[in-house]
DNA sequence: CGCCAGGCTGGTAACGAAAG
DNA sequence: CTTTCGTTACCAGCCTGGCG
């Protein structure tokens, strides 16, 4: 009876056991947040998730939980995560002022890092101007959310550059924003297609919708298209919801990477039902406790590649933004000059043809 | 009563095998 | 090679039971 109340989980997550998953979410984030759905894929996930379950139960002061339970209690977090963020962003939008809602999440920025894309749309609007103004075809479009569109291309196109998808390129410069007919059918689209470089560009589709089969008041799909100098293409389908009372915003990114995953041998999964010759089970095991450890050695691999990457990402990105203010101050100066030149232009002509002596002269019809 | 964990459901998208 | 269809995972949203 003891040992069951000792071994019996507690109700509740308490803040050191969600702390401790937090930082196991952490660390294989990349394998767990992937959205790839393949078989291989799907079957690394789940043993990751067993994998950080064992690593969670070897913790000092967690009660014993099953990589189900961590699962859930993870998507709980998220989903209240993504709820007190999309809050926060409305309140901030209707009233342009920091409420500072009183969070009960402890570091919500660090969930937030661990699924951007997913997070993008919910965080808090930016203080600084957005570069790009808006036209007034985006006034169909919620405040704001036209430029959140436009960064969060950004952000995707900077995922991408990290994952190697695209040859080094200027980023987003707007090639056309137009209105699409609207049929009066209360369906209007907003199309824009942004250009990297030279082979790559990324057609975005903004529709807004009238509700279809629930009861919100409004959809805003948002479809993406990705085309890269590899010839693949990636179709980001999203939506947003502006409904007042709904706080969510689902926003999934889904990544149709060409990318391999790093190096591990082509022993099949465990999931795989076909997988049943009994005279190999046994080297089969051993093989996939090898390709286990070679797993495991790949995701760290990978983790210490990928925080390089996102170092090497934001110094570039740095490096761009120093570029283009540059840039701006160059032009800026440009104008100011040519200005300056110009008004000197003329007041050396007018003092050439009215110099100050010829206003002493009497008038000329005077007697 | 509010919060939380966890179960359930429906929608969506990707994958992969089978069929044309 | 393309299309179709079943399977699977993910996610949002709802509900319920338990706890404080």
């Amino acid at each position: 009876k003891m040992q069951n109340e000792i071994i019996k989980p507690a109700k509740y997550f308490s803040e050191v056991e969600k702390s401790v998953l937090l930082a196991l979410v952490e660390k294989y984030k990349y394998v767990l947040e992937c959205k790839k759905s393949d078989a291989r894929t799907i079957a690394l996930k789940q043993r990751t998730w067993q994998a950080l379950a064992h690593e969670y139960n070897s913790q000092p002061s967690v009660s014993l939980r099953d990589f189900k339970q961590l699962k859930k209690c993870w998507e709980n977090i998220k989903a209240r995560t993504k709820k007190i963020m999309a809050h926060e962003r409305r309140e901030k939008v209707k009233r342009s002022i920091s409420p500072l809602i009183n969070t009960h999440i402890i570091g919500k920025e660090k969930i937030a890092s661990i699924m951007p894309e997913q997070m993008y749309f919910l965080q808090s609007p930016p203080e600084e101007d957005s570069e790009y103004q808006p036209d007034a075809s985006s006034q169909v479009l919620e405040n704001g959310l036209y430029e959140r569109v436009q960064q969060y291309i950004l952000c995707l196109a900077s995922i991408h550059r990290r994952n190697n998808l695209k040859p080094e390129g200027r980023v987003a410069t707007v090639v056309s924003c137009k209105l699409s007919s609207p049929d009066r059918s209360s369906k209007e689209a907003l199309q824009v297609t942004y250009r990297f470089g030279l082979n790559t560009c990324i057609k975005v589709q903004l529709q807004v919708h009238p509700p279809k089969f629930r009861s919100l008041p409004m959809n805003i799909y948002i479809h993406c298209i990705i085309l890269s100098s590899y010839g693949e293409s990636f179709v980001v389908s999203n939506r947003e919801l502006c409904d007042e009372e709904k706080e969510l915003v689902h926003f999934p990114v889904c990544e149709g990477t060409s990318q391999h995953e790093p190096s591990c041998s082509d022993v099949r999964i465990a999931a795989d039902k076909n997988y049943r010759s009994k005279a190999s089970q046994e080297s089969a095991l051993k093989k996939m406790h090898e390709e286990e450890h070679h797993q495991q050695m790949s995701i760290l691999q990978l983790q210490l590649i990928q925080m390089n990457e996102v170092h090497v990402a934001k110094i570039q990105q740095i490096e761009r933004e120093c570029e283009m203010a540059e840039e701006e101050h160059r032009i800026k100066m440009e104008v100011l000059n040519k200005k300056k030149m110009y008004w000197e232009r003329k007041l050396q002509s007018i003092t050439k043809e009215w110099p100050v002596s010829s206003f002493n002269r009497p008038f000329p019809n005077s007697p």
